[in-house]
DNA sequence: CAGGATCCAAATAGATACTG
DNA sequence: CAGTATCTATTTGGATCCTG
């Protein structure tokens, strides 16, 4: 049976785990990167610039597992491995590219928001500062 | 400046600082469950069945920060406060629903490559199993 | 009813050192 | 080069108790 007909709550169950793969610090980010081009470990590393080896292997791990990128070794010394995304992996970018398109659009909406937000709550944090300023002056 | 015309890096920063805000834990169920409608904080709750009113606090703090949702309190005993999506929250549904409809489709598939990759691992763990099976009985 | 404050457990991320 | 192993710091989530 298809989850199309399945009810609400097994359909949240896939959602909020393919958001658990793609809502992490970096899969999405390198689902980008790769795109439809193969690259090696240390390309992507690079590429990237900012991600620890460790959380580079783990997430390449992930998405491996779940079946959006492959992994090819080559039995060469130094080594060299390739990763590059399935047709699932690429069939995950056109929705990607729509949440990252909205966020291109509506990211300074967001910041205006927090701005805002912040204003409010740092005023409404202050002191209370009545125009009244002869008490302690004369005590 | 439009962020159309940014360079990556800082088009990464909106995706990825948008990515914490509909990649954690509730953000996306809470904006499915408001949809076009208006909720009390308890109908919220209940509608999701399973998070803690801290998470709720915190996740609706959030999404009201980033100018996603609207926060309205009555002055009334007991207190009512209600929730709803504000334009940008509503703009906010399409690619979600987008990311929705492609867990839909391919949940299965994932379940399924995790299966193989796991029943990889297993296989490559279980202790060496050699179709020989002479010596020790003699020995 | 809505949510603030606290405490605690678990998941996540980074730095570092080492290896085939 | 492409990892693994280990240790630690930070973040996150949940349980519980308390209040206007």
């Amino acid at each position: 049976m298809s989850l199309k007909q399945a009810d609400d709550h097994t359909q949240c169950r896939a959602m909020s785990d393919v958001l658990n793969r793609v809502g992490d610090k970096w899969s999405v980010m390198i689902v980008g990167r790769l795109g439809d081009q193969t690259l090696r470990f240390s390309e992507i590393r690079r590429s990237i610039g900012t991600i620890s080896q460790r959380m580079l292997t783990l997430t390449l791990r992930n998405l491996e597992r779940d079946g959006l990128v492959t992994r090819t070794v080559y039995p060469e010394v130094p080594p060299r491995v390739e990763y590059a995304l399935t047709p699932l992996g690429q069939s995950l970018r056109k929705p990607i590219n729509a949440l990252w398109d909205w966020s291109v659009d509506h990211y300074e909406d967001i910041t205006a928001a927090r701005a805002d937000y912040d204003a409010d709550q740092d005023e409404a944090a202050k002191p209370i500062r009545r125009p009244y300023a002869g008490r302690e002056a004369q005590g």
